[in-house]
Parts: structure tokens; C-alpha cells; sequence
DNA sequence: TTCTAATTTATAATGATTCTAAAGTAGTGT
DNA sequence: ACACTACTTTAGAATCATTATAAATTAGAA
């Protein structure tokens, strides 16, 4: 009745158990066919309604870190008070929509290709990141 | 003996009353050849070291807070649990040194022209922001 | 089944930021 | 110069998201 075969694999072999919090988080987060975009308050809320035993504040906390932590979760920061955590792992850019707080996948192609001119001696290029600051147009 | 006029001119112009903690930050922010990055905390300890009167904690957020809402700082949040003002207001970029955290700028032309094909009806662009990682090369 | 370490949980602690409301100050008008 | 008022500063309290704690539960191994 569950598919749930998959989640158990890839949290065993990341040498995380697969408890029944673990997993249902897996499914919410990972059964799906597009990635998206949420904060501990919105997995929190979803977790709510859709759960019969409820799962504690900490442990939400807890696996989504060991998450992001096991390379499943990307974390982006948009704003002081506003931290999304991102089930699209590969490198991409985004849209931030400044008067809903929306966040929306650039795909690569969408953005031409940057190039940095500048080095700092004894410094690599860990990764770059485009936020496009998105507003009503009326 | 004190050069406070200028500021004192760019507070009465803003609409805020130059008081001695606005002008003391001012000269703290302004009065330097190269612009920086700075914390609350940054700012916080620096007036610490630097002043006979102690400025008060809410002020010194007060005084921040309406200076970047009157376009003398910009805010810029590298992730969850740091989030810099910047006292170069223009466009620009940074690297951010995950090793340090430090903040770096960019000029604009140390940036290849950044193009965004994407674009969402009914909105328009308000701007672009390239966050770049650096991170030790050895 | 038994044992142990990992995990979950409720709750407390933390700490950065914001709020409050009383005291102080700057600008205006007389 | 003085008085008046709105603005500002201040210390301390309140808030609230996140993390820590430590007891109960559970998963995996033997
Ligand atoms: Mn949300
Ligand atoms: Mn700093
Ligand atoms: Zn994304
Ligand atoms: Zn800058």
C-alpha cells in the first residue's frame, strides 16, 4: 500500500534511519513531480493537516537540517526574515517576487552566462548565486 | 572643529532631526573614503570603543533602520543568521567568503552583462542581485 | 527477545530584534 | 530667553524563531 521503498533506501544509505517522521517528511517533500520552495513554518503547517500523529516542532526542525545537511535541501536566504529551504538541489538562480514573497525557479538557460572578472588571490568560486528582485508591473 | 554640517544638512533634509547619536553614526558610516559592510552588532561595538556616551542598543537600531528606509544603507542577507548593511547604496555585487563571511564588493563591470530571458506577466524587474561564494582555493 | 545507540518529544533556554512608556531634546513660536 | 510640542532616546520588558535538554521511545543488531 505505501511506496515508501525508496525513502527508506536513501535515508539508510545516507545512514539516517528511517523513522515514520523521516519518511512521511521524504514523501511531503520528495513524491513529487516538481520541486518547490518552503520554510519550517510552511512544512510545519502542511505536517499539520495532513497528519494524523503529530510530528513535534524539534524533530521538523531536526530532519530538515539533517536534510539540508545530507545534500537533499538547498537553504536560501531572501530576506532577514525569510529562509527557504529548496528541494531543487542543482544549481539555479531565482526570481523573488517582492510583493508576495514568492520564490520562483530561474531555469540556467534563463539567465545568460555570467562571468566574473575579478579574483581574490588564494580564493575559488564555491558557487553563484542570481536573486531577481521581482515587482507588480501596473 | 567638528565637519558636522554636511550631516547635520543630509538629517534636516531627510526629515530627521540631527541629534548627536544620528550625527555620531553618520560620521561613523559616511566619513570614509571606501564604503563598508557592517552588522548591527559591528556597529554596535564600534560605537562601544569610539564614544565617551554610551548610545543605546535601541537606538542604534532606530538610527539604522531609518537610514536604510531613507536609501543611505542598503541590507543584504548573505543566509539564515547574517545580514549586512551596506553603505554603498549603487547597484553592485558581492562575493561573500564562506570561510570569513566577509563581504566583498564587486563593481559592476567586474560582472559580465547578466541577461534574463524569463520573464512573469504582470511583472517587471526591480533588480539583480549576484551573490558570489568564495571560499579557500589551496 | 534483549540490548544499545539513535531518535523523538515536550519543554525550557537562548538571543536577536522589537516594543513600551518614561525621560530628554530639538525646533518653533512668542 | 522661555515655553510648548513633537520627536527622539533610553532602559528594560516582551516577542518569537530557533536551539538545547533530558527523558521516553524506537530501530537495528545480536
Ligand atoms: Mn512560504
Ligand atoms: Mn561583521
Ligand atoms: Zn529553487
Ligand atoms: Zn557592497
Amino acid at each position: 500500500m505505501e511506496n515508501n521503498s525508496i525513502f527508506i533506501e536513501k535515508l539508510r544509505s545516507s545512514g539516517l534511519r528511517p523513522t515514520k517522521q523521516r519518511i512521511k517528511i521524504c514523501k511531503l517533500l520528495f513524491d513529487r513531480k516538481k520541486t518547490f520552495h518552503f520554510t519550517i513554518n510552511d512544512l510545519s503547517k502542511i505536517l499539520k493537516n495532513e497528519i494524523s500523529k503529530k510530528i513535534s516542532l524539534a524533530t521538523i526542525y531536526n530532519t530538515v537540517h539533517s536534510f539540508k545537511k545530507k545534500g537533499y535541501l538547498k537553504e536560501i536566504s531572501v530576506n532577514k526574515d525569510k529562509s527557504y529551504f529548496d528541494t531543487n538541489t542543482s544549481n539555479h538562480h531565482h526570481f523573488l517576487d517582492i510583493n508576495t514573497n514568492e520564490l520562483i525557479d530561474l531555469k540556467n538557460e534563463d539567465v545568460h552566462n555570467i562571468k566574473i572578472k575579478k579574483r581574490i588571490p588564494g580564493k575559488k568560486i564555491n558557487s553563484i548565486e542570481v536573486l531577481v528582485k521581482i515587482e507588480n508591473s501596473n
